[in-house]
DNA sequence: TCCTTTTTTGAATAATAGTCAAATAACCAA
DNA sequence: TTGGTTATTTGACTATTATTCAAAAAAGGA
């Protein structure tokens, strides 16, 4: 960056901003492989020799997409984890966040699903690259902490199944969501809402099947709801 | 199609297959995206004029790779399903086949989860999206078939769970060990071996979430290790 | 105001998907 | 076997779009 003065560089970001904020939407609008740059360019009203000094390539730009996704998750991940609530109520928080970031943000399907592919991430800054790593990394350890609080308090023990198994297990469950939402318009036959429900039943599940207490007398839906109210509030 | 013949519909189908064939080798080794037309021609022999008459536009190809693909697991699915064995050991299969064609057919995964996108099917021929839809219900029906069986044998029993949640659930887990295996050259930091235990302790945990009997004493391992002596044999 | 440095621009280039007129091969009747 | 007809294949050509870079414009500063 050969930006210097406070002004300029705090321009600069903004025009960043402005550039993923416009690609989102198009994104949103007709898929990122059917995106132009020169049609980019003409939507932020900058020329595509500036598209490029932010992002070296158009892949380069849907990982920085990735990157702001990601880490607007784990920013949430991180509050969820912070509520003074039981562990179970977090565990489950975690999944809820994802809904609602799937309501919120529905073109991050899309994004996040092809910036998850190898010859994508050889054409990326490596920086950025790197950046999107480390904030899925940071994910998985807001979740891990999770467990580790929930073993300290005594709600998991320490049994066959091991933390990052159940990293895993839960992991599964959100990322089978998210194929499943986005593949949703054309191909299955149930109602959406039918699979959330679906989708919330096994979470559930799998966290009975860890033995995470409270198994009982434990309101699922007094759960999502307040977090729901809480969450977005930053 | 203009072909009448016997003998020409036979060479023309053996083409398909060595477009097809010689497609999958080129993208295992350098990724859908990376892979170009003329490259492919090359390969195989023929002309890219002659590529677009079996494949109207290069996601047509894609799509017909992923009609491959899933009408294979459609086919070792069923054969898990007749299987003489208890309906858990079935259920369990399915997760095994699954683990074998990873093993066997890794390029599968770059070719399904770009095949997985709306704008990609957009530009297939819509008689081969529609196969491709149909061939994935044929593994959700299996799956659903033996759901049912296990109904009907009372190894389980209906109960808050509905049979779509089970599908979902079990196929949620399987999906994220796809998302898994793909992404793990570069980003996972535990051992894949560990992972693909992860992905098995969980499906069994969901198994006895179901109450899907029998709960005790139900060996793992040997049920695995049947399947892979039996299944791909046919 | 004039010179220097930085930034922006968009026409030009390069790569590649997809087309189609011409050439070739297959077929077949006499 | 030959000559005409139909089907298939070919690859040079077109169109689209990512990416570059020389020139123009703007900003900075003395």
């Amino acid at each position: 960056m050969t930006v210097t003065s406070e002004r300029r560089k705090r321009q600069w970001g903004e025009r960043e901003n402005l550039i993923l904020g416009t690609a989102r939407r198009l994104i949103h609008d007709k898929g990122f492989l059917s995106l132009t740059m020169s049609e980019l360019a003409k939507a932020v009203e900058y020329s595509v020799g500036t598209l490029y000094r932010h992002f070296e390539t158009k892949e380069d730009l849907l990982v920085a997409l990735a990157v702001q996704s990601i880490s607007q998750r784990a920013l949430l991940f991180e509050q969820v984890r912070q509520a003074k609530r039981p562990s179970r109520d977090r565990a489950y928080g975690i999944l809820i966040v994802r809904l609602m970031l799937a309501e919120s943000n529905p073109e991050t399907f899309d994004i996040e699903r092809l910036a998850s592919s190898p010859s994508i991430w050889k054409r990326a800054t490596e920086e950025r690259y790197r950046t999107m790593v480390a904030m899925e990394q940071r994910c998985s350890e807001v979740v891990l902490g999770i467990i580790r609080d929930a073993l300290a308090e005594g709600d998991l023990q320490r049994g066959w199944v091991i933390e990052g198994d159940i990293i895993f297990g839960l992991w599964s469950i959100t990322v089978g969501f998210h194929r499943l939402v986005q593949s949703f318009d054309d191909i299955r036959q149930v109602g959406l809402a039918d699979a959330i429900e679906a989708v919330k039943k096994n979470y559930r599940l799998l966290l009975d099947g860890y033995g995470w207490q409270p198994v009982e007398n434990w309101d699922a839906l007094a759960v999502e709801q307040d977090f729901r109210e809480t969450i977005f509030q930053s």
